[in-house]
DNA sequence: CTTCGGTAATTCGCGGCACGAACTACGCAA
DNA sequence: TTGCGTAGTTCGTGCCGCGAATTACCGAAG
């Protein structure tokens, strides 16, 4: 159902702009909870091209909430990391996030939100992982 | 899960860009299958502020897809329809988008795609038509 | 009829977002 | 050393979304 994805979208941007934030910039921030990335890996993890990253770091760098390291190995590369207030945003966000799309399900009774979360997690886990022993489906 | 909404949105976003339309256009163009509507009204329902439906309408418009007409009860009014490349787009793009986000589900049993889309049914009936009726549970 | 508040839409200026092409600077191997 | 590949940035373009201000009209009240 498309819809659902569209009450799931809007319950993130909502959280998102409640915290002061835009959904890619909320999206950057709880991928580095983690721990810190390249652009490069930023940019393959968030399906951006590189020079989308460059931008979206500057901003979220210019707000202080992530800081860009130099890569001790690599002199060229750059390894972007949360800053303190951005670590306490980060979490915060997530939290409210969760909570806010967890209430999407609110109307279900347990055992339900139990089955959703289970066939939802399959979806994923089918998609995410694709790619590789494609054995009998002749994919591409 | 906010994965899944991830998967669900790229592949929206992979049909309407193969079509040569963005996400928001094709939308749009969705929305417009079933009749003409004013601004406020795609507004409304697309939750975008009047100024954003402008440019949108616009943009659509230049290519081709939709068409603004007079409104014969109220001068001030307009109605956005489709064109005939509109319409046709729309309808291929429609088709298109389902399969995609069909096939997401393709690895599931089809007793689990049936309990799949009964949960996200009922998560968006109980999400879409809030605000009256509100009896014993206390809301928002 | 005139006035006047509300409404439909547009315009304007702003900023975020995403892209590709061109570029810099470095790593690394031949 | 030469040269290819890679990490990031810069630049120019276009879409998207917003709020504030504006235009033009509706409709009711006086």
């Amino acid at each position: 159902m498309v819809r659902s994805t569209f009450l799931v979208n809007a319950a993130y941007a909502d959280a998102a702009r409640e915290h002061g934030l835009t959904p890619q910039q909320g999206q950057l921030l709880c991928v580095l909870m983690a721990q810190p990335y390249g652009m490069g890996e930023l940019g393959a993890m968030l399906g951006l091209a590189k020079s989308s990253m460059t931008g979206l770091v500057d901003r979220t760098e210019r707000n202080g909430l992530v800081r860009r390291e130099p890569d001790a190995r690599d002199t060229r590369a750059v390894r972007v990391a949360l800053t303190e207030e951005g670590g306490r945003l980060a979490d915060d966000f997530y939290a409210d996030a969760c909570r806010r799309i967890e209430n999407l399900a609110a109307g279900l009774p347990p055992a339900d939100k139990d089955a959703l979360a289970g066939l939802l997690g399959r979806v994923v886990a089918d998609n995410e992982a694709p790619e590789v022993f494609t054995e009998s489906t002749g994919g591409e």
